[in-house]
DNA sequence: CAGAGTCCTGAATGAGCGTTCAGGATGGCC
DNA sequence: GGCCATCCTGAACGCTCATTCAGGACTCTG
């Protein structure tokens, strides 16, 4: 009994480590930031608190640690997801998608808000947030700029178009985290690209 | 001395209640409802956090409390600041003004904020995010009717029109709440009037 | 195979905080 | 004036954690 202890002790620390702060994402994901415990992430991770703080130092090391993993993977899961596509349009419209949920870029809407309100006090987070959506903007400015000189676009204001855009998208978003009954991932999508329809001119 | 404590004490109970319940909202605001503690509102109202809790029950009562507070108070605020107004392009324009913070009706967009995440794990603050939001959709909703019966609005659709108007104001607003360099009150209020002229088809 | 370093555990520690409580003051009522 | 309900205080209680720590096990090195 020993051994089948040990099988799962002091092997491969890199993974143990990435395990955790997956759990961490998971346990922020569902508890929020202001309800996550040590002992959660522990639980989540299948290991012991101790092991927690003996990684990442302190319950806020572990939290601030998950939301450089978040951002990573955003950036990473977002330009592939782009990549994929072909032309602006199907670009855009790739973006909906995922602003829907329906990607992995993304991800949870949840996390998001409970990000927003911990760069309200704390500023790790306040820099993560806003890195993240430099990028989530770079990204949706880069195709509306793509599809302007192909001739797919042609708003009036390009900057204006790409701010009311990212920012339509994260005010329909939240109806959809909180399960606002009046929205869903169906009517974003359609009442976004509306939008983009509207702002774009788009040529049909 | 003994008089100049008690002159303090026991008078105008529900004056105290009161103050207790805007100081509860002043500590929400700049330490947000995880960061709130009894102690921290007794000393916001100058009193003992044995009378919170008498008040209150729990500090859960007391956020509640401060909660319905502002619903009511956003209700009133909003239906007298509308009615000032004249026209439904003047209602609209000062919706937008709300909507960057220079009202009194929408007050602070932090506290939005927080009210979105703690409305992901309390009931009580999802019904109170819930009934706040359709106010002021239907506030949208009531100005935009109004202008399309005379003549100043035609939209190509009415509801989607709204929606969008209303997620787009919380979209900007998230990022004047969260201090971000590229948002400022006049360009929030810019990008939205644009964005309403746009959807409204406004005649000018 | 001995020793050292790394990884891991879970019980102990101690601080912070919500809540309780015993008691004091006040104001109204008879 | 005496009595009672209400209002108010702040010290004390007890619980919930983050963090510490002493020790155990594994891996690698020589």
């Amino acid at each position: 009994m020993g051994l089948s202890k040990s099988s799962l002790s002091a092997k491969a620390p890199e993974e143990r480590r990435d395990l955790i702060l997956r759990a961490t994402v998971t346990v922020v994901r569902d508890r929020g930031f202001a309800g996550t415990r040590v002992s959660d992430i522990a639980e989540a991770a299948g290991t012991s608190p101790g092991l927690v703080l003996y990684h990442f130092g302190s319950l806020n090391g572990a939290l601030d640690a998950a939301l450089t993993l978040l951002e990573d993977e955003f950036h990473d899961d977002l330009a592939r997801d782009l990549q994929e596509q072909v032309g602006p349009v199907e670009r855009l419209r790739h973006m909906g998608d995922l602003g829907a949920g329906l990607g992995p870029a993304v991800g949870d809407w949840r996390l998001w808000l409970e990000l927003w309100v911990r760069a309200l006090h704390d500023p790790g987070a306040r820099e993560t947030r806003e890195s993240l959506d430099r990028r989530w903007r770079a990204a949706l400015r880069g195709v509306i700029e793509e599809g302007i000189a192909c001739g797919d676009f042609s708003p009036a204001d390009a900057d204006a178009a790409a701010t009311r855009l990212a920012s339509l998208m994260d005010g329909l978003a939240i109806q959809l985290a909180l399960d606002d009954p009046d929205m869903s991932p169906e009517r974003l999508i359609a009442l976004w690209w509306e939008a983009a329809v509207l702002e774009l001119r788009m040529n049909p």
